[in-house]
DNA sequence: ACGATATACATCATATCACGAGGTATTGTA
DNA sequence: TACAATACCTCGTGATATGATGTATATCGT
């Protein structure tokens, strides 16, 4: 997919991946996969931009040894996936008018 | 809208208003006004980009004194519009994702 | 007659961003 | 005992949209 266009989704996803859940970043890029491939670099950029963004908390745990941070999403990254609902809605129009024949 | 998410069809956005009728920067905007608003500056960086694509070409020609610049679609643009066509579907599948009730 | 607005182009600096390359460390498997 | 998988992190780079700014002419209202 072209690049611009997976930024405009990036975002949201990681917030959607873990709207029920908590979860963790190796588990987020596994969960995301059928979806859209991500890379470990892509998403830890990611999660700390939502982090000062405060769409997001974490939490740190040990997990057989070795660490886990745990992301929770908040009312201010639910709020954000609404928004991007809302967009989606003026996008569509956007796409009307690209594809339309004319 | 989301800066992200704009970014991801403006180029597009540009291609497909120029896809009918050949057309020049200043128009290009107002013809764009409902569906997106851009900036002069905006524009003109893309259309200096698709032309460095070979998605478009120019033509310089005077019009009442003042110099105007016609963008004319290629058969590369057009290949560039039904590629973002099949990128919308890929984009459904994500929406999808972000928006089911899970 | 004159100032404002519209038309029409262009450049530059800045901030944001995704991503590859690279790094650390442990556990499980062949 | 290698190697893959799990799990985290940082840095540099290239691409990008946009505001600010600049140039020049035509048209319109008063």
């Amino acid at each position: 997919m072209d690049a611009q266009l997976r930024r405009g989704v990036l975002d949201v996803c990681v917030l959607a991946a873990i709207k029920n859940e908590d979860s963790y970043g190796y588990k987020i890029i596994k969960d995301l996969k059928p979806v859209l491939e991500l890379s470990e670099s892509t998403l830890y950029t990611i999660l700390k931009r939502l982090e000062e963004a405060k769409m997001l908390v974490v939490r740190s745990t040990e997990f057989e040894g070795r660490l886990r941070k745990y992301y929770h999403i908040t009312p201010l990254g639910l709020t954000r996936i609404e928004e991007f609902k809302n967009e989606w809605k003026e996008l569509m129009g956007i796409y009307s008018f690209i594809a339309e024949d004319r």
